[in-house]
DNA sequence: AGCGGTTTTTGGATCGTTCCAATTACGAGT
DNA sequence: ACTCGTAATTGGAACGATCCAAAAACCGCT
């Protein structure tokens, strides 16, 4: 920078006050400076920057998995509007893996992150973003919420959700609906799971413990679990997926059967990712609107970060898209 | 710092040593050190560690299209290898923006970054990682190769795959073969193609321009580059799509017009993504093994991080793999 | 020319770390 | 007790930016 000022012939804090375009210098000082930061080919040393100035243009994306579509979708979707709005946002991969969440969180933190937006990981524990929040870092949970953590966060209505999905398959006939896939532990499966039990009690139909089938969050726990729920002695006859990966999942299952997915079997998923629409036949499913979601998150980040400490609890709003996977006819909206 | 020395009782530079687990401290000193640390709840500031060493333990990783599983894939794997080396990785997406892409590596090379794998998005002008090199950041680049660009790579065997896939349909006696989906202009779609042009050359088969039909890397660049393709006069009966997202698209598409895939249509995606062999019917692929060429990436990198400048051109391996959409029986093998 | 006010520019202190050369502490050998 | 070599510790100068208070340049008026 000092080589910079002396080759335009000015101070170093003149060249400062360039790279920050700040309105108080000459508008000739200034493309005389910005002409030789090109010559030199000049780079900003950020780290420099946030050694001073507290306040850093990076915000951070945790992730719990990355090979999910629908997280993939959430992730691309707040990169967007932290990009809107000029911060740099980086995403970092947890793998679904505590440990490896809290290293991460601790990279972030040591580089020094203006925010964080956090898909927390399986078994995350209550204090892990106590450090971070304690240090005035604003901190966003997206989708899945620690209970016990000081933080805001970003949750879609996933009782609500499961509720619909459960009354839909009622009011198509079917009185025996498992629920598939995900694991019991975690908070979208109570959720999901609750507005499910919430469907049939209000229905007057019992809730049966063995309908309810958990497993990975992913294909494989959805083959399975349809595999566990086809081999009971009184099996189902639709189910309600945790969520689109377990319900493809189903889908690929009841093919190998040589079942027809809507016909002999209704199946719904839940979050409506891209490939939803394009599955075959389509699915029939608890939107959940990764996009608008992972806005509010942001923009709540955002305004932590402008000083805004009021800690929100936010609910995103969820619909339930009526396609061909549950056997409606076109006719049958939700 | 200084707070956790006097509160120890030693110096900051003791602390400095501790803090990088310097074997100069007596067992006793560190223990010492270690309980300040903890009782004040200090955090690292890396950036101000970087202003003095310059070696960063930050690695980037620029992703051209995240929401592509494939990519999604390639970036999980890769993050997987820096983590054990005892790097911080670091993803960015760049949405095939070239504008976008700049302002990212921007930000990289501010922060300090240690390396970076790139995918370069498409139409990267051959001086993008011009700077970064200069500077001497290891630059690699993965899947993609932007031509003229003085950086190291790993790419699959494009073209081989390609040749082999479009061989095995000649096998199967397709004798119209499309190639469908992906841009002309990037580097992926001109081996690719250039692979099939290849083994209908030497098959003494003519290429009908008409039947490489390109379009978007997605669903509906496979839903309408399928209908295009069967709207021609003399329709082809295979198909070999640029991706595997894209055969999906096919896929979906022929069953709209109720024709079964490896039945009435013979369909072969490249990539062989974690979904591929789920879809129904699983999809005939080229595989190109994420992971492998994702680790060899990394391990590159590191390389070069450590002061091998030899730049690398590697060429991952890459194998047909036989499943049902192609209308194979099991015992053809490739 | 001198004055007050506004716009630009500037030197130095500072942020939290690492590096280096210098210092101190320790043990063993005479 | 003294010296020597090694092990452990230390103070101060960097690194590259920002911030602040002060200085300089410029302007229009008398």
């Amino acid at each position: 920078m000092i080589d910079i000022a002396r080759h335009a012939g000015v101070s170093k804090s003149t060249v400062s006050l360039v790279l920050r375009s700040s309105p108080l210098v000459k508008a000739e000082t200034r493309r005389l400076v910005e002409r030789a930061i090109d010559d030199l080919g000049y780079v900003y040393n950020r780290g420099a920057a946030n050694l001073r100035q507290a306040r850093s243009n990076m915000v951070g994306m945790v992730i719990n998995d990355l090979a999910n579509p629908f997280f993939a979708e959430l992730a691309v979707g707040i990169e967007r509007v932290f990009q809107g709005a000029g911060y740099v946002p980086f995403i970092a991969n947890t793998a679904e893996n505590p440990l490896r969440q809290a290293e991460v969180l601790r990279a972030l933190r040591e580089q020094g992150v203006a925010g964080l937006i956090v898909c927390p990981s399986r078994g995350t524990p209550s204090d892990a973003f106590k450090g971070l929040v304690a240090d005035g870092v604003p901190v966003v949970q997206a989708m899945r919420r620690v209970d016990g953590a000081r933080a805001a966060s970003i949750v879609p209505d996933n009782r609500r959700g499961g509720r619909q999905a459960t009354e839909h398959l009622l009011a198509l006939g079917h009185r025996r609906i498992a629920f598939l896939g995900g694991y019991r532990d975690t908070f979208a499966h109570a959720e999901r799971s609750g507005g499910y039990r919430q469907a049939l009690e209000a229905a007057g139909i019992g809730v049966d413990p063995a309908l309810i089938i958990d497993g990975p969050p992913n294909r494989d726990g959805g083959e399975t679990g349809l595999a566990r729920a086809l081999a009971l002695p009184n099996a189902p006859t639709a189910a309600l997926c945790f969520n689109d990966v377990v319900a493809f999942g189903v889908l690929a299952g009841l093919r190998q059967r040589g079942l027809t997915p809507g016909v002999d079997f209704a199946v719904v998923g839940f979050d409506d990712v891209a490939d939803a629409r394009h599955a075959s036949p389509p699915l029939t499913t608890v939107a959940v609107d990764s996009f608008a979601l992972g806005e509010r998150a942001a923009q709540t980040m955002l305004r932590m970060v402008h000083g805004d400490a009021t800690p929100v609890e936010g609910i995103g709003d969820v619909h339930l898209v009526v396609r061909e996977s549950c056997g409606a006819g076109m006719e049958q909206a939700a």
